[in-house]
DNA sequence: AGGGCAACCCGGACGC
DNA sequence: TGCGTCCGGGTTGCCC
């Protein structure tokens, strides 16, 4: 699903691609997926222009000339599309969004959604996010000063948003594998070192997966080479069976707090 | 505080 | 091909 380095990937190339163009029309074919009536969403969009994108955790906020923000999460399996009336994926589009002759397509909004906000309500709506994990000021003695305050197990307060904000299923598994740390083990028993490789592999994994363009498998557009090459570099998530790439035992899949989580028994203590 | 769990949601994969 | 069934999984909220 897509976690924080689906979403910067995104947020760069559909910067590239939409910055400073006008929205010229809007489809909704699911109204859940939206947070005001379709009438008043569509007239609300079309002619403003798209002045920035930004990424706060997992979700990309549309910064539009009218001062209102588009808020988007896309949840477990949402997913983009940059084409045309022609070139489009073969899948139900809750959410249609025209640039001109380009279309952005929004695929498998279930619980996904594109919230209209002020910035107001923007704010209320992203205010107990924990900190993002990639910023400049997220230095070790603020992660070494967060972590102490935990007590439950790496996995869990891993995917936690309000402990740090982007991190999910397979980043949380990347980390631990990285450290060299297993998923349940409890905050409380790490050691100064272990803090500190654990912070360092928070930092190198999802710094690696954006300069991969993270491990989503659909292209945000045709001839796009830059979404989903961190896939093959994915080192324990979805790899249960195969070997462990240092030490060869198979990877293992345990459903911990009732998430699937993979991890090396061998190498990981 | 942390763990467990249900509810949300429905496209699409899968089985017959 | 066609129809019914069920899974996935981030997030919230509630209970213990």
């Amino acid at each position: 699903m897509p976690e924080l380095p689906e979403m910067e990937t995104y947020r760069r190339l559909l910067t590239e691609q939409l910055a400073c163009r006008t929205i010229t029309d809007v489809e909704i074919n699911r109204e859940k997926s939206i947070n005001i009536n379709s009438g008043q969403f569509k007239s609300q969009l079309i002619k403003a222009q798209i002045t920035d994108i930004k990424r706060r955790a997992k979700h990309l906020i549309f910064k539009l000339s009218s001062g209102k923000n588009l808020l988007l999460h896309l949840m477990l399996g949402g997913w983009m599309y940059i084409g045309n009336e022609e070139d489009n994926p073969d899948r139900t589009k809750q959410v249609i969004i025209s640039i001109g002759d380009k279309k952005l397509y929004f695929i498998g909004l279930r619980l996904g959604y594109l919230h209209l906000l002020t910035d107001t309500e923007l704010e209320k709506e992203l205010a107990d996010l924990g900190p993002e994990p990639i910023d400049q000021t997220f230095s070790f003695p603020v992660f070494r000063e967060l972590i102490g305050s935990r007590r439950g197990m790496l996995k869990t307060t891993f995917v936690n948003q309000q402990f740090l904000s982007g991190i999910g299923n397979c980043y949380s598994d990347e980390i631990c594998f990285e450290a060299g740390l297993l998923p349940m083990k409890k905050a409380d028993e790490l050691d100064e070192d272990e803090i500190k490789i654990l912070y360092q592999s928070l930092k190198g994994v999802l710094t690696r997966a954006i300069q991969f363009g993270g491990y989503m498998e659909e292209p945000l557009f045709r001839g796009d080479t830059k979404t989903g090459g961190y896939n093959e570099l994915c080192r324990v998530y979805d790899r249960e069976g195969e070997p462990c790439l240092r030490c060869s035992s198979p990877i293992v899949k345990e459903e911990i707090s009732s998430r699937k989580t993979f991890y090396c028994r061998n190498c990981q203590k």
